[in-house]
DNA sequence: TCGTTTTGCACAAACGTTTGTTCAAACGAA
DNA sequence: TTCGTTTGAACAAACGTTTGTGCAAAACGA
């Protein structure tokens, strides 16, 4: 038997008082509107008994207020954005707030669909690592007063603020290590190539190759995926020059590469050399512990956080595009050679 | 100039029609009400022109329906579920509805608060991995006709439908495994002790062993984390009589005990036997490729939510309680001996 | 005793939709 | 011309809250 859903008016009915004296009593609000301390036990325990639950489209279409954050990703099944999802979680609920978490799963028309979905359930601020280099929409979003902070992907010319990694630093710490080592023809095996990070990540690949004088390098790969980076290591292991050293731009792709180089009996670092960006639980004890660049995904959420409630409460940001430092962390993938 | 959010009323002035005409057209009911096609177009350019965003709040609060179910799970940053949550999402939005995740963090009291909230927001059905062991708030809920489906984690004995993997089978061709590899004390680490797919392997495992006329075996650990299997190796590695081989719950655990390992020197199947739960695109890559039991999770997922939208339109569900087979990935963590 | 202040709460109007009902105009048939 | 029928759309009542306003009753002061 169904119980037909309760709602406020079935309380103050039952209770003997008036709607609005549930509504302020059930928010909080019992001081403020002094309502005596006898109402409020009568209201609160018939509340209880009857199993009553908020409806929050009803007070959300009256008061404006949701209560809820929104996340967007490009995709959950990356690690990166799962740890990502769940500190942003975390944080969120700490402050009284609720998350919804969205994944376009690399998609442009998916990521606008969720974007307009959002917008319906009136969300007050939005996390994004926007996959579409098209920020049109998103900008008009800011622009009408939504809090926004862009994590990991940011678009650098506009003014909405953003966290993430110094990619480009990393890029050139990775790129030197492997240089220091010897290595002179290093691929790189990069992901989406018009997102930010992987663009500076790019960036500084190629400046730390030139600055060593090295002018022919291979720039190739399109997706942060296992299939990617599984796909580019066979082509780049079918080229009559191989590479000493590969660059991956994520440990997906580094997954792949590895996949392809075990097929071709290849290890690292005896036969070629392997780095990649992002750290993982697994890379510690992997056949060759993989080294690596890592982000500090933790802080880049907590200050994303801190900034869209600082937004959120009208407080000012003083720094709205923030660099953090990657760090390289040194394992056994790398061979001095030459 | 936060342009004030554009209404049903607004474009209904705009284009000087109604406001329910909008409404009928916006909601493709334009043929159903024979809309003139001169009204449909007028509507729905002025629509576009005004940037007008549909408020869900509003129209869920009439018409009951939200196009929203929800995913409630333990632990985003364990990858097993991050996996999930990335297939039930795109396997939901291929049905024209949208999923909020919700992160209990392995805590009751969150979980019972996402599950408020949820109510709150009047979503239309429910994929959840409990880790309440208190079912009564979850039994109110199914009985009050809101559809649920359970994964992974479920309760035996109750109605609600669940899909997950024959745990019991899993524990027992993995012991089985290391039983006929001559391994005689082999230890268990498992993940939370009162979740059914824990409890189910430990049954698994224990029969086996029992099968196997051992009666000392060592069951330890109480969580699905790196610091448990961590720390419970540990433990293990210090005992008078070390375990020749180790069967960890989860592969959270598995990294956490190969941790320990390497800090005390020792290498899998060399010095010690590991074979897991759960597999994971790594485990191939690993210093010693672990074997595994594997879990088809598309599969879970994808029978859920049939299950699920089954539910939501009143079919029939022949079977409500569903455990798929698991298999026995072979890699190389396991040496013969004795 | 009678004003005045406080206390405690009820009333009713929103919020932006959906949807059942009603109705005018246009049309066609007789 | 008149009447029935279709076509196209307007009206208005919900949905379950929140919140500004208003007003008794109680308490108090003189």
């Amino acid at each position: 038997m169904p119980a037909q859903k309760v709602n406020i008016v079935d309380i103050a009915k039952e209770a003997g008082v008036s709607i609005s004296t549930v509504s302020r009593v059930l928010n909080g609000k019992a001081e403020e509107f002094r309502i005596s301390e006898k109402s409020q036990q009568k209201i609160r325990e018939t509340a209880r008994k009857l199993n009553y639950v908020p409806n929050q489209f009803a007070a959300n279409l009256k008061s404006g207020k949701s209560n809820t954050i929104a996340l967007l990703i490009p995709s959950l099944s990356n690690p990166f954005f799962a740890d990502i999802a769940s500190e942003i979680n975390a944080e969120v609920r700490n402050r009284g707030y609720i998350t919804v978490i969205g994944d376009s799963d690399e998609s442009n028309d998916i990521e606008n669909e969720e974007l307009m979905q959002m917008q319906s359930r009136n969300i007050e601020g939005l996390v994004i690592a926007p996959c579409n280099q098209n920020w049109t929409d998103l900008k008009k979003l800011y622009d009408q007063g939504l809090p926004i902070v862009c994590i990991d992907r940011y678009f650098e010319n506009l003014d909405i603020p953003f966290v993430s990694t110094d990619n480009y630093e990393g890029a050139v710490m990775a790129t030197k290590h492997l240089l220091e080592n010897g290595h002179r023809n290093i691929a790189c095996i990069q992901g989406v190539p018009e997102s930010v990070p992987n663009k500076s990540r790019i960036r500084g690949y190629e400046e730390a190759m030139r600055a060593a004088g090295i002018k022919n390098y291979r720039i190739v790969g399109d997706e942060f995926t296992v299939q990617n980076g599984y796909k580019e290591m066979k082509l780049l292991l079918q080229q009559k020059e191989r590479p000493t050293a590969v660059f991956t731009l994520s440990n997906t792709i580094a997954i792949g590469c590895m996949k392809a180089l075990r097929e071709e009996n290849l290890s690292v670092p005896e036969d070629i050399s392997l780095i990649t960006f992002d750290d993982h639980p697994f890379l510690d004890y992997l056949a060759s512990p993989l080294t690596c660049v890592t982000q500090p995904t933790g802080e880049i959420c907590r200050i994303a956080i801190k900034y869209l409630f600082f937004m959120l409460t009208n407080k000012e940001i003083k720094q709205r595009q923030v660099l953090l430092k990657p760090e390289l962390k040194y394992r056994k993938s790398v061979k001095k050679i030459g």
